[in-house]
DNA sequence: TGTCGAAATTTGATCGATCAAATTGGATCG
DNA sequence: CGATCCAATTTGATCGATCAAATTTCGACA
């Protein structure tokens, strides 16, 4: 009960030396079966686990990635990283790897906790979220020859085929054709879309979506299809206002598709007629209060990321195994609901 | 480029020996003004940073904090852990601690890693949350002398003060004191509450603070009060259905509070009237639609969690130092908002 | 000025694991 | 049957820090 079994005693257990247990441990294939068993069944008596700490002083490893905890995505798709952070750890965990939080008030001062835990030996990679155009920490990673894989393109042009850039992102076009597509198969033809202002790397990806869909399959003309979207910037309140507008356009509209469910639940709230709204992340709040969205497969996402992390390179470039692609592209899923009753009683 | 420094480089720069630096960053006192600031200036020259893991395999300490990652509360409120994740993350940091997620499928698996986290000395504490009446973990934590601490009071009745048992929680009773106290002061009489059936230690809390406030300042009879509680599953259809209750039954209600936003916001939509609803937790989908809830002060459960952890007896009993309380209750904040124009348009 | 005790600093050992090199044991083959 | 080679296992050294004990320096005081 006093202290914990170590390699030694392990080895004193099974009747041979620290090296062998060791080996057992991590490279199985050069010990033979019956010493192997040997050494598993007093690993198992003793109820030995390795100390992480003194095997991480030795090999320079730490078996631990860092992710920075966003300082809130505030708004209602926060969620989104929460649940990204759980497939992550939950798969982590099943490869032996940890994973280690941090926070940081802007880029630079992330950029001072990457320095603070590499010195420290703390983390050996790590994963980026919310990436964004010339993002001076994906500069400074690979500058540094850290390790690490975000989550999201690197939206500058010349970025996004940089070998050095490993990513897994959600494929927003994608998403938006299955949701503009859904609707127009309902037999409506006026989609109107709400997203972002440009330039915004997700925002003007998940339009093009919605955009070529209605090209291809509404029979509306370009002109037509154009004065169907509007922008507005995240949150509720802007997502009524452009619902409205969009209803009080001439010729109006059949159906929305937006570009998040902070958006999508203005749209609900702000519309006056009950048209079918489409948000984006499937949050809570979409489940909760029932109307569709197009869910972001995030524990592919999270597999997507430790498999380029622990992949042949290993997160850092090894130029002659250009085997494995250096990013995954997952499609998103369309999750369909009836539409809500908003503010109507029912009795 | 090549190696990190190591005490031993900062030593020879600095002239002084290893140990001095190595009391220059833990024991300054013992260490000659003088001395220590030629050992700072070779330590910032150098930029030196002390190798985590050679320090805890030597001190058998990790300053490391162990949470486990809930498996999505679903529903509205799981913003909560991610909010107060990011405040004890924040915090931790200040204090050269670092936190360590992992996931669990139930109590006993969460058991089975806080096993596999202590004998890898990943952690040398737990913060848990979300504990329940009769809880095996903390039971397991005590019987094995981890250290730990509970962001929830523990419900049992014996449990509750039980001197090895850490916590801090947020008075529920108090904020549902402000929030029926708030409604009742605007001049309205029949508040009404929506609560979760009991016996739910959080729920019955809650449920208290509006009863004794109704009982001592609405003038209503305690038969008038008892009829103005609806209990409901959490979720936003079962506060729909709720508020029809209430708003059905003779004497209506002039406004509701409830023990969660969820079953706010099910409120609102399912309300006929304009009438004020507050919820609990201050979600993001509260801050959204609008509405007033009472905010759970994150930071400050957060800083007490780590203020008990790092405390005298750092989170393990030590009989004879009997000085701070062991355990903290916080209290909560209404955040007043105006009634949202939910489902109606304003043209 | 010399002595003594406390303060400041240094040296040797150690935490628990893996690496690198040395050793042992077996099978193969002339 | 003995030399050779490969597989399996063991031994010695090391990662970077801190602890414990030994040593030196310093200041006060007789």
């Amino acid at each position: 009960m006093g202290q914990l079994p170590t390699v030694l005693d392990v080895a004193t257990a099974a009747g041979v030396s620290r090296q062998t247990v060791s080996n057992v441990l991590n490279s199985p294939e050069l010990v033979r079966p019956a010493t192997r068993e040997k050494v598993e069944s007093a690993i198992a008596d003793l109820g030995y686990r390795p100390h992480a700490s003194a095997r991480r002083l030795r090999t320079q490893k730490s078996s631990t990635i860092g992710i920075r905890l966003d300082p809130m995505t505030d708004g209602i798709s926060g969620s989104v990283l929460d649940r990204f952070l759980h497939a992550l750890t939950e798969q982590a965990d099943a490869k032996g790897l940890r994973v280690l939080l941090f926070t940081a008030t802007d880029p630079d001062d992330e950029i001072r906790q990457f320095q603070r835990l590499r010195d420290g030996a703390d983390v050996d990679a790590f994963v980026l979220t919310s990436t964004f155009h010339g993002d001076p920490r994906t500069e400074w990673l690979i500058e540094n020859g850290q390790s690490f894989v975000t989550f999201g393109r690197p939206w500058g042009i010349d970025d996004m085929d940089d070998p050095q850039h490993l990513w897994v992102d959600v494929d927003g076009r994608h998403g938006l054709r299955e949701a503009t597509m859904h609707l127009l198969e309902t037999g409506l033809t006026r989609i109107g879309y709400i997203g972002w202002p440009s330039p915004s790397g997700t925002g003007d990806d998940r339009r093009l979506g919605w955009m070529e869909t209605m090209a291809k399959a509404s029979g509306l003309t370009p002109a037509e299809v154009d004065a169907l979207e509007v922008t507005a910037q995240e949150g509720v309140s802007y997502g009524a206002a452009a619902v409205r507008l969009l209803e009080d356009a001439p010729g109006g509209v059949d159906g929305v598709v937006c570009a998040s469910d902070s958006l999508a639940l203005g749209a609900l709230i702000g519309s006056t007629r009950r048209i079918p709204i489409i948000g984006y992340d499937n949050t809570p709040v979409a489940a909760s209060i029932g109307f569709s969205s197009v869910e972001q497969p995030l524990d592919q996402v999270a597999a997507g990321v430790l498999e380029l992390l622990t992949g042949a390179h290993g997160g850092k470039l090894n130029d002659d195994t250009v085997t494995d692609p250096r990013h995954r592209l997952v499609k998103p899923r369309l999750v369909v609901r009836d539409v809500p009753t908003l503010g109507v009683a029912t009795h």
